[in-house]
DNA sequence: TGAAATGCCTGACTAAGGTCCGGAAATGGA
DNA sequence: TCCATTTCCGGACCTTAGTCAGGCATTTCA
């Protein structure tokens, strides 16, 4: 759907990338080894961090069993850097906190890491510097946009919901009058639910990035709408794989034509749809939030 | 000497990257382990190649204990993967070679490999693709040019030598009549050895990639001669860096001005000096090969 | 008010990764 | 020829990381 086949020598380029990262990195891992106690204890003292932080919480984060977490909660509190108490409300919880040996011993952590990442840059002159910075953000910004997944949903799930409320939020920011959803055409949820409909929902790191919903309006006529990219996460290409996916259910559920409205307060929006081919069409709606009519062949 | 300190934030950029970098190659680990045979086994299938490698060699190259090596070949062994023979020579020594099996299973983690590295590609489109290969590049070059050390050393060590003849090789091929250093003017070892001189070697893990050497033309001016980057380690910003030591080498020595001759077939090395803040400068050699000079205050 | 669920803890156990020491065979130099 | 050195091998031992079963106190729910 996406792309053609990956020639060998991107793979290999992109192993041989991964490799030298990872070794740069690997050389933190033997500098905190170097303090004398092992990996697990030392990533423990930096989540628990200043505030202190839930048992719970700890193990969720560092994908830990609970009874390893509570021996080495044990060391680092017979070592005087944490120590334990219980919340007040629920007696059976536990809170790990920093003493000031600890909150010290984290920050000598910190220094480290700081001191690995600053011998990164420090050889270099401002220009290398600033070139590295920027590679590094664009590495960084294409593969989180490569973890994201895009996939058809419920649109009734809690995290579709969201999606739409936070939607409806933006478009009442931008638009000129704000925007009401009670105010546009309705669109009810059994029209964007199999089989008459589709909603899709994409998601970075398990949390809900981005929606889109597709709806019948005549036999072989689908109709986009509800295409939405939360602000963080904007720049990845996301929009572009939701609507692709949304024109793909289309096609397997028989349409030969897609067709959406949008508003003239998204100029950027209107340049997305033309760049994925379609083109400027006749008003199909009385929608008083639509502005212009696409619509693209299947 | 190279610039200014690092701004926080710029710290905190590059641990991010390097958090989610480390994140993601470690997934590789994870698809290793799952072949049900520990990492440690893993990397050795690898790093005995389809040639095979001496135990020596093997041990230099993973950082492992002899007994320990050892015992991984040993359970390998037992598996039918690989197989130990003694060399002629020396029958102390053993060298380690896969078996048809073992080059399978090596051909397995490779392809374990592979998929990971496509992984961060596929769901791209090929714009996106070629903007991530493209900033890995920038980012895997900074990073090589910030491991690369500059100090000065012996002329006459062996790395030095082996810069020397490169660098002479490398004239031979670009001047249109060639290079002979017997037709230069001479420059005795003895002037770029301390007090009166100095001689910098640009060292890239280890291997020498560059070098410089300083002579004391009069009382208190210094002369740059025997600038030299090796071809794969271009762009890096070596010969600045050697540069700038062996002017900070003069300075220190009592100089007050530096100079410089170069050929009208190295175009890039003019660039590079004027960019380096040196003028055009009268004739102040007579040597055949030098068709510009340049001087520059300290 | 009792039963089930929750949250943390302890003890027993396992695997991986690795160190230390000594032994055996082969080699090389005096 | 003798002796020190090199190279590999094996046994004993250790730490880190992690799992599993069960126990106890507390909370929640019916």
């Amino acid at each position: 759907m996406d792309a053609p086949p990956i020639p060998p020598s991107q793979i290999q380029d992109v192993r041989r990338f991964n490799r030298l990262v990872t070794r740069r990195a690997g050389a933190l891992e033997d500098s905190y080894l170097a303090r004398g106690r092992p990996l697990g204890a030392a990533r423990l003292l930096f989540e628990i961090g200043g505030a202190g932080a839930d048992l719970r919480e700890l193990r969720a984060r560092l994908g830990l069993d609970s009874a390893y977490l509570s021996r080495l909660l044990r060391t680092l509190e017979r070592q005087g850097l944490v120590t334990l108490e219980t919340p007040p409300g629920d007696a059976r919880r536990r809170r790990a906190l920093l003493t000031p040996e600890g909150l010290a011993e984290r920050a000598v952590y910190d220094a480290l890491s700081d001191r690995l990442a600053g011998s990164m840059l420090t050889p270099l002159d401002e220009r290398q510097r600033a070139r590295l910075l920027a590679a590094m953000g664009e590495v960084e910004r294409l593969i989180r946009a490569a973890c994201v997944t895009v996939a058809l949903e419920p649109a009734d799930g809690p995290d579709a919901q969201a999606c739409l409320l936070a939607y409806y939020r933006d478009l009442d920011a931008r638009f000129e009058g704000g925007f009401d959803v009670a105010q546009a055409n309705p669109l009810p949820e059994a029209d964007i639910r199999p089989p008459r409909g589709a909603f899709a929902v994409a998601r970075l790191d398990g949390v809900a990035v981005g929606c889109g919903a597709l709806k019948r309006a005549a036999p072989e006529i689908g109709e986009i709408k509800r295409m939405w990219t939360a602000p963080q996460a904007r720049g990845l290409g996301i929009a572009r794989r939701l609507l692709r996916l949304l024109e793909a259910t289309a096609r397997a559920g028989g349409c030969t034509r897609v067709r959406l409205d949008t508003n003239r307060a998204l100029p950027e929006a209107q340049a997305f749809y033309r760049a994925e081919n379609y083109r400027p069409a006749a008003p199909f709606n009385r929608d008083p939030y639509a502005d212009f009519w696409f619509e693209k062949d299947l």
